[in-house]
DNA sequence: TTTACTGCAAATCTTTTGCATCAAC
DNA sequence: GTTGATGCAAAAGATTTGCAGTAAA
């Protein structure tokens, strides 16, 4: 989990092939606090190995996405977000005005859940919740 | 054409001028059901005056965007839709399982509108928003 | 008349794809 | 040796922008 390792093992496991520009992407996502986008995994690894294409890159986020091992988010501005799904929850708050995202704690959601539950018998995955809305320096 | 609208009026109120385009525009996207993208909105148009070009579409969504007359939400798929920001709120609990959409009621999301407010100083926006989840068929 | 708005074309930005080559297994 | 993975370049798709002409107020 710390390292290269959940992804990678479940990967090689599964038959695909490590080559070091996957263990690469694995590496920067893995260890990446953040939700990580596309281009920001290819700048990272092209500081240390300028020929690694970010085609690859895409490449491998789709073969995760559709493996389960990373969790896709749109946070708005135009970028898709990734992050390894066995990592902790991520809750956001996103100031439509400045763009500016807050972290929310995930005993906010806590009651939100359970009314669901109780009341629609339903299972809500709040695992990536994104909420919009207007951050303290944005309102006049 | 015929411009009776919330937006339409509310346009005209601050300044902007009311040119066909805009009308028309407005028209869909008050007449439209569901969330609609640019080019929903683009075909629409062209079916009855072929030389509105998209970009003018464009404009006009950035602009009711800025006013706060459209809500923006993106459900995936490559691009941005809208919806009237004064039409009934949408809130759905959607099953990954099956695709069954659940309408949420708005009393449910209030706890956690308050808490948001309360705890973050964070004005949400919680006009559509969509939860994703198991539905009870889909439990087992 | 004034200048905000539009159409057009071209530019951007993100993501995808075809293809020949390469390397993990 | 197979064949899946990569680099490259080009394509695709959504959105933005520069500019000159047009029309709403």
């Amino acid at each position: 989990m710390n390292q290269s390792g959940y992804i990678t093992d479940k990967l090689s496991k599964l038959g695909y092939r490590l080559t070091p520009q996957r263990m690469m992407i694995l590496s920067v996502i893995e260890n990446s606090d953040n939700h990580i986008s596309a281009e920001e995994i290819h700048t990272q690894i092209v500081a240390k190995y300028p020929n690694v294409n970010i085609s690859t890159v895409y490449r491998t986020l789709e073969l995760l996405k559709r493996l389960s091992l990373v969790t896709e988010i749109n946070l708005g501005g135009g970028q898709v977000r990734y992050h390894p799904a066995n990592k902790g929850h991520h809750h956001h708050l996103i100031c439509q005005e400045c763009g500016t995202i807050i972290d929310l704690d995930e005993s906010a959601l806590a009651p939100l859940k359970d009314t669901l539950l109780r009341e629609y018998k339903f299972i809500a995955d709040l695992r990536h919740l994104a909420i919009f809305g207007r951050c303290v320096n944005c309102q006049r």
